[in-house]
DNA sequence: CTTGAATCTGAGCAATTACTCATGTTATAC
DNA sequence: GTATAACATGAGTAATTGCTCAGATTCAAG
């Protein structure tokens, strides 16, 4: 087996025994925990080894830097949530718009609710440094996948400019849901945010505004 | 004259002759600039003192400690944009609600104009650190004032809850503006992300859609 | 069992940073 | 002019942090 290149260039160690695969998880999860509960001010790799139960020397064996190790978590952390994206995606293609909105904004809150405050650290804490733009890869696909639905709704929309419709939607569900985890929790979970936001956006992408004596229902996923 | 206390609870000196006012203000000009041309990262007070001129110990004669000099830079940047905005509703409030909302918004555009670079950095990188929640007490304020301008407009509104209604409006008029700085500035100087927000808005509140052939117009202020 | 690679250890280095203090300089009061 | 307070200086300190490295331990293959 020929000898793995360690330089700076090419730093990071993949695991090979089951033993290094166990570090490494023990070493995310550690990162998870300390970044959640202490903030990112109190991330030091020294404290997340601790955490972890593991020597700083075999941190650095798998995470060439800090940055890697926040890194390879929001990457994780961006998988989890892109997953039931995707699936949402599948099942909502038919629908008509109104309940196509509503479906979308309430898989935002899903997506929230999967880990909600190290979301908000990733978000909010964590500066973003050099090539650390966790989001805005995944903010593109969204995009683009809001574009192609505006596209074949676009009948039924009354926006002239679409990319601009495409850039006030997606941030305007992104930063109500968003907030409103640690803000309006109940409203979160009572699902009244996710209708108001659905109201919201329907009319204004068809200027038929739906009323609030029948709210939407659909098909509740088993 | 009596002895000034120095210590941890009570550590700021008041300037009290014109050269050491001036200091302050020079220290002052050096914190912004660092934060927006280095980052926060890169906000040492060190570096901040060797920008401007000054020693490192004349800093700490008139800030405690690093988080009074960013307490201080949050405050004056608060108190230039709450000015602007105050001015705004005394000009708008007897205004029917389109244009009220349009003006709000545009008040809302030209705050995030005042120095965009340092209202990112402050609103992105700083940490939300114990006391340096710089934005809460403004965003209060701000919810009050549009609380009271949708009771007084009550019969026009038809979103039942108020408080919802207040929540889902001021978030998404400051989201969507403020990400448009950085990502859309085109469109916010020409006003065109100002009217499209203004749609959604006043659609949402009224189920009465504005139409894209009869744009706003309002006198505009000389 | 032997050998070499994979893994783990943790003391400690180099760099950075917030902040102090003893000393020097300038302005003001009388 | 003199005394006193206000102001300015900057070398230095204590603490922290990211990260290294020489050596110990564990595993897998023949």
């Amino acid at each position: 087996m020929a000898p793995r290149k360690r330089s700076t260039a090419n730093p990071r160690k993949e695991p090979a025994q089951d033993r290094s695969r166990a570090t490494v998880d023990t070493i995310m999860t550690a990162a998870a925990h300390v970044l959640v509960k202490a903030g990112y001010e109190a991330f030091t790799t020294n404290r997340v080894a601790e955490r972890a139960g593991v020597s700083i020397g075999s941190l650095y064996q798998y995470f060439p830097n800090k940055e890697a190790l926040l890194s390879e978590l929001m990457k994780r952390h961006v998988m989890d949530i892109e997953n039931g994206v995707v699936e949402m995606a599948d099942r909502a293609a038919s629908l008509p718009l109104p309940e196509l909105i509503h479906v979308s904004v309430e898989q935002n809150v899903q997506s929230h609710l999967i880990d909600p405050e190290l979301h908000r650290v990733l978000s909010e804490e964590v500066p973003r440094l050099g090539h650390l733009n966790w989001k805005t890869a995944y903010t593109k696909r969204v995009e683009a996948r809001v574009r192609a639905v505006f596209e074949a709704k676009r009948a039924e929309i009354i926006v002239p400019d679409l990319d601009l419709a495409v850039y006030v939607v997606t941030r305007t569900v992104e930063a109500v849901v968003h907030n409103a985890v640690s803000q309006r929790p109940q409203d979160l979970k009572s699902g009244a945010l996710a209708a108001e936001v659905t109201r919201l956006i329907v009319g204004y992408l068809t200027g038929k505004p739906l009323t609030h004596k029948r709210p939407l229902r659909v098909a509740p996923a088993e």
